[in-house]
RNA sequence: GGCCCGGUGGUCAAGCGGUUAAGACACCGCCCUUUCACGGCGGUAACACGAGUUCGAUUCUCGUCCGGGUCACCA
């Protein structure tokens, strides 16, 4: 019989706390009837994940609307993947979108609550703590297995046709070491990791109520995983038992790649003597591959948009993507959205058991449409002001020019803008610059094609003759007025309908007429309304547009 | 390959045994209109397949197929 106690000791010499102590330590939260306790626990990459956002965003809405609390846990157990300063970008993130956790993390190194050490690497001698006790139960054993062995191990099962892989049964060589043996490896200072003795049966099946799938089977757990890996930094799977029970969570919300786990972590959480907490597994934000055509998750390293941050740079207002993602998360949002356009965004009535369970294919054309009523809804200072924002970062040249006329920006933002059919061209920041580049001379470039039914000498005339008439002063009536009164001269009728109805008695009509005008000073077939920009221009670079398009169509 | 999740129009999705199978985005057409945009109206387009259960299946069960995930000292 093994004399584990003995072994814990030998194992875990420097270890004098008992979990009891962190029972202690970590008290249950006093929190009123049915407010969960959730948390988003990222590892430190420098980025944020769209995926991670959506994520986030789960957590954080089913906490706040149960009156509950949402944490940020750092997982850096990953040494190799270690980076210098990975949360910052993730808190940032975090932070443009209003997104702010009750406790947590807060910044590199930097936290705040009563249940941290919020970062893992931190908490180290708190898993060592529950592992030692593991091990005097006996539930745990050291492992000396190299990783040649292991691929050795994974080779013959593939031999073998074994059904499962893994770390289990007769493959487990270190299970059943004697202490003797055990002591023998430590005393020669062979490196090893802590596993779990499941005891599970395979044959058994093990039901979950996920919160978003409902009841899950699977096989129960039979692998001994990993717990403590040999540089003693707990895998995911133990710090993820340990964590989210001494930080008191209540519900663990996390992708669906975590479900095939899921067994393997309620064992583990049974082992312990912790309650199992609830899971829900949410969908993963996907989107085609342009090389093969299937679909597959959204990746930092082939997806530009994968990063929240690429949204930011190009200019796309963050309570669009915002937004849009919480038309995935729900799809009633969009209707609640109708209903109250003005209302915050997380008071929307959230509910996990409304989310879809299958993968959502990331929609840009969604995306920029609700991109375009966000901004639509803005006033043109504000459109002005995030406009200048944006381009003080990513587009300086641009953020001079706004700078140095904010009035005819603003005037020119103002176009077709309140009321109750507000304008919606716009569906990013960036797109104020290319939208209306004809306001500006430097960003002017002329192209004064005309559409195929007018002529080049009638423009010229047409040109010519508006040029003796426009006022700068006059008022949107009047300068109609005079566009009218060119079409019949030119032989074009100021009547539409009439225009319509006999096509064969008219070079065109007056819309015809306001095309010539509208290209030779914009170099566009299309614009919002003519007669401010003409005002917006000032009289004399329109004067001199004109006659450079007059000049351009008698050639 | 084993295990797990998913499968309603191009996309996101309502639907929970009887519906003309919603809606939004995209697309097309018409109207409004000095252009464009907005707006209004209309249109194309879907229950993966096969067996059951049932008076009746998109809805329940099983199988098949397809898509995704997972089988590390990564998370």
């Amino acid at each position: 019989m093994n004399d584990s106690k003995k072994i814990a000791a030998l194992l875990f010499p420097h270890i004098q706390k008992t979990p009891a102590d962190y029972e202690a330590m970590y008290p249950p939260r006093t929190l009123p009837e049915g407010a969960r306790v959730t948390r988003f626990a990222p590892s430190p990459t420098g980025y944020l994940h769209v995926g991670g956002l959506f994520g986030a965003l789960t957590d954080y809405m089913v906490a706040r609307l149960s009156g509950g609390v949402t944490y940020l846990r750092i997982e850096d157990t990953d040494k190799k993947r270690e980076i210098e300063d990975g949360v910052s970008a993730i808190l940032e993130g975090f932070h443009t979108f209003g997104i702010e956790f009750d406790e947590g993390v807060t910044g590199f190194g930097t936290e705040s609550g009563a249940y941290g050490p919020y970062t893992q690497s931190a908490r180290v001698e708190l898993y060592q703590t529950i592992a030692k006790d593991l091990v005097e139960r006996g539930l745990a054993y050291p492992c000396f297995c190299s990783s040649e062995e292991l691929s050795a191990l994974r080779e013959q099962q593939e031999k073998d046709g074994a059904l499962l892989r893994g770390y289990f049964g007769k493959y487990a060589k270190c299970r059943d070491l004697s202490d003797e043996e055990i002591e023998e490896n430590i005393k020669l200072g062979k490196p090893y990791v802590l596993r779990f003795r499941a005891d599970g049966d395979e044959n058994k099946r093990i039901t979950l109520d996920d919160m978003v799938r409902g009841k899950i089977e699977m096989p129960e757990n039979i692998i001994d995983e990993v717990l403590l890996k040999s540089d003693g930094v707990p895998t995911y799977h133990f710090a993820h038992v340990c964590d989210d029970h001494f930080m008191r969570t209540t519900h663990v919300i996390r992708g669906e790649e975590w479900i095939p786990s899921t067994a393997k972590h309620i064992a583990l959480f049974r082992a312990c003597g912790f309650r199992v907490p609830k899971y829900a597994h949410t969908p993963q934000v996907l989107k085609i591959d342009e090389q093969d055509g299937t679909k597959r998750k959204l990746s930092k390293r082939k997806d530009p948009e994968a990063a929240v941050s690429y949204f930011a740079e190009n200019g796309y207002p963050k309570e669009a993507l915002l937004e849009y993602l919480m038309t995935l998360l729900n799809s009633n949002f969009e209707d609640w959205r109708r209903a109250n356009p003005n209302a915050d965004i997380f008071t929307f009535p959230f509910n996990l058991k409304k989310m879809s369970a299958s993968g959502a294919l990331f929609d840009m054309a969604k995306l920029r449409d609700i991109s375009k009523t966000v901004i639509s809804r803005m006033t043109a200072e504000e459109v002005y002001a995030r406009t200048l924002e944006w381009a003080q970062q990513y587009d300086a040249a641009y953020a001079e020019i706004l700078k140095a006329d904010p009035e005819k920006a603003i005037g020119m933002l103002s176009l077709d803008r309140g009321g109750k059919k507000p304008r919606k061209d716009l569906a990013a920041f960036s797109e104020v610059k290319d939208t209306f580049s004809y306001m500006y001379q430097d960003l002017y470039v002329p192209k004064l094609d005309l559409p195929e039914n007018i002529e080049k000498a009638d423009a010229a005339k047409i040109l010519s003759d508006y040029a003796a008439i426009y006022d700068a002063a006059d008022d949107k009536d009047t300068w109609f007025e005079k566009i009218k009164a060119l079409c019949e001269p030119n032989g074009f009728t100021p009547n539409v309908k009439e225009y319509k109805a006999n096509p064969d008695a008219f070079k065109g009509h007056v819309g015809d007429v306001s095309t010539v005008i509208r290209v030779a000073v914009t170099g566009r077939t299309n614009t919002p309304d003519l007669c401010t920009i003409l005002r917006l221009l000032g009289e004399d670079e329109v004067q001199e547009r004109l006659h450079a398009a007059e000049e351009f169509y008698k050639k």
